[in-house]
DNA sequence: CATGAATGAGAATTCATTCAT
DNA sequence: TATGAATGAATTCTCATTCAT
């Protein structure tokens, strides 16, 4: 895959390298992608896809705290499973790169961590405060941990990931109810 | 100044029109800067620096909470006042762009920051947990809520900051002592 | 047909776009033509071969300047009727794109018209002048008349293409004679 | 100068080829050209410009034939002078290379020549048709004599010459007069 | 016979950088 | 010190042609 884009960033990437790393030639990209920005999207639409089924795999019923947990763990490990998908979202995954038409086609995937998000908040198990506030709050912190990781600032052995997310809880959770 | 870089993008930004638009020719950047990287590297470090003494602006004594909230406001503040800035630091501050060598370079700027935190965490105020841990994820509360803003996701009215800047100090805040 | 030679230009025209056209794959048309510039060949050779077999549709006997205006309407409404092919001589059928080669097989189909302005020069009633001088000339004048009315300069009613064809008879006949 | 372009066609010439020819670098045809295409209309337009001064040249008072006849010898002339022109002309400046737009820019340059026929129809000098139709005519006549040339079909000395000029002249003038 | 995916040389164009003035 | 014309390597993308199926 094109993990050149990740490495190098997408001006620094040129096609012909692109070709030379995928084993063909550069007139064969362009049977199947009409552009170069169009392999862009294409990996940011699946990496996003890819969001929506690995966050909620697992994710047991009823307690949210266990819920978010599971959820911020799913991402976490994703993201250090695949730091090619982690290091596209942080580089490329950003205007004026990606366009906010395709950025909007994604929206769908997320669809179920949304209804999480918002079902907890009217059980008072999270704070009171909008709800895009608290997704991007959450989604910040994972960012923050996985950047740490690998910037090798920190190592994130289990105690750290725990701190993470207990601080990453703490900054979501209903101060009145828990 | 350069807000042609963070309005387009630093590689579709050529040095003509950087020339255009400063009133000068071409050559006449190349007597004050060795080359293009160069330029970007001085805007890091100029917004860097900028952090390092917008951030300590007007902090009081003694209360941890109350240094916290004005050091967060202050950032926030300045993001929202320098658009560019924010754009600056959320396109182009970030590999591999910037090289990790400028980026070290500019760490003694935020060295009273740093001290912020470590005395806090040494006092109790805040977690018992790695000190780059609660900086970035300080950080990265503060940049989720500019983020919220400049997306026009939200209108960040001063109870949404006041929401925001609380999930932030209950993120960090040593929950045994508060 | 290659319509799209003449609407585009034949640089402009990729072998992909003629074979959809066609309503075939691209590797079929190379069972039946060694490349494309054969395809431009075929195309000026049956156009030549109309010409040849148009031009002396319905032509009478023994009167020169009759034979004459038959042929040079003829070959007018040739043109009118058939844009394509009109289009194609002007902008196509001109070297480098025809090699001579090529231009040299296409004689034969021009041996009866040459025979008549030989023939009609011997009996005087044309023009004491090279053969090929009155050929061009008379070939000139219909590509003039017909291009007006295609860039859309002229009606070319019935009075214009009148005046047209008497300008070109006078243009070669034999004053002396006629 | 862009004889290139005439000897293998505009889409045969790659830039590369025009600026090794022209002893500079590529980089700098794109200081004074735009793209290729405004190349092939500043050729084309400098000349139509040639046009309407060269035609006009020397072109004597009051008879209309022999003002007729010098402004033929001098296109002619001019033609035979610079082969590439008529090449240009004949093989470029032909739709859909040029744009009408650029070819509608070139017509002030021919306004004395348009004078010189309008005035002649008036005067019934020459035949009572369409404007146009001179024009086109004779300008049609000239290149065919000058096609003839070139195609090394005929010599063109002196008497052939005249032949094809007393063609020409039998073509547009009026014979009620002449 | 028919297909169309694969090829890769080659095209137009851009742009960071240099250097004579 | 300031200029900006000149450079040419590098980039994206096209398209005639081939060939395994």
């Amino acid at each position: 895959m094109l993990e050149l884009v990740v490495e190098q960033g997408v001006h620094a990437t040129p096609m012909s390298q692109v070709a030379k790393e995928a084993g063909v030639a550069v007139g064969t990209i362009y049977h199947y992608f009409k552009n170069k920005e169009q392999i862009i999207e294409e990996i940011y639409s699946m990496i996003c896809q890819d969001f929506g089924v690995v966050l909620m795999a697992n994710v047991p019923e009823n307690d949210v705290k266990k819920q978010f947990e599971i959820m911020w763990i799913n991402l976490y490990n994703y993201f250090v499973g695949n730091p090619l998908a982690f290091k596209f979202i942080e580089f490329v995954g950003v205007p004026p790169i990606i366009s906010s038409e395709i950025r909007i086609k994604s929206i769908p995937h997320f669809i179920h961590i949304r209804d999480f998000f918002l079902a907890s908040i009217l059980s008072k198990d999270l704070r009171d405060v909008s709800l895009r506030l608290i997704m991007q709050m959450s989604f910040g912190n994972v960012i923050s941990a996985t950047r740490l990781k690998f910037k090798g600032e920190l190592e994130m052995n289990s105690k750290q990931i725990a701190d993470a997310l207990e601080m990453s809880w703490d900054c979501i959770k209903n101060p009145q109810k828990h």
